[in-house]
DNA sequence: AATCTTATGTTAGATTTTCTAACATGGTTT
DNA sequence: AAACCATGTTAGAAAATCTAACATAAGATT
């Protein structure tokens, strides 16, 4: 189903509530998006506003840089992680029908998190929805 | 398990999200809040500030004034349900141990949502988490 | 060692958002 | 008609956020 992905991108929080939740600076999360890293909504009036992607992605930045990667490398993380899951929508369409979307979904997913620590944290979404229902 | 309702209780949202996510105006909602119906938190400056729980009250709120009940009718229907719902605590702490607790809960959430059009409203829950993952 | 780069802090001034309080108004109820 | 209810509108103040600029500590490069 998309529209959980339709929720996770809408653009519902402040900077203010994004600090909290993520403890960053507002300083830090403009500079990441100064990076590319993200690219929060805008108000009409130009105020920020993130959604729940955003903030997994900031909780990842945050962890990336802990672990002593830069903005270059973050970046280049980002985009190889898109491309795996590009990947793994091209093969989950073409899979056998035998088996659910759902059940290949896990299969790929759990391959790549065992294949490289490059995916590990790239993989490890889901930290801020753990807020919700 | 209660973290749930910790998440669903964490002052998220400033106004202008919650306006646009409830289709209400600013005024209506403050008025709501002087009429007791809703008690967002409020930042150290004094900005409101709303849970998925206050979202969900606001768009029950809307829904009951839709069929022309007024504050006071509002308020009572809350009061109303939260005693209920004790209620349903109760019993289900006291359930026989040969039902789990979910089971329970679900019998006794039935129970109450066909017996007399008052619950009706005031337990279909959750609206506002549909958007969330 | 001197310099450059990176990630972040800090400050200033402008703009947007939200706040409360007051008054206005069209439907209802009395 | 008078009063009440739910909401609109406005004004002025305060808070939150914005961009841009300068500051700086720690590492990397020369």
């Amino acid at each position: 189903m998309s529209g959980k992905e339709i929720r996770r991108s809408m653009p519902l929080f402040p900077i203010g509530t994004v600090m909290q939740l993520t403890e960053l600076t507002a300083r830090q999360i403009r500079y990441y998006e100064e990076h590319q890293l993200i690219s929060p909504a805008r108000t009409e009036g130009n105020r920020r506003l993130f959604s729940l992607n955003d903030i997994d992605r900031l909780l990842e930045i945050k962890d990336l840089i802990d672990q002593g990667i830069n903005m270059a490398g973050i970046k280049q993380l980002f985009l190889v992680k898109e491309q795996q899951s590009n990947m793994m929508e091209q093969q989950t369409e073409k899979a056998k029908p035998d088996l659910t979307n759902e059940q290949l979904r896990k299969l790929l997913r759990n391959e790549l998190m065992h294949s490289g620590r490059l995916n590990r944290s790239s993989l490890r979404q889901g930290d801020i929805s753990r807020f919700f229902h």
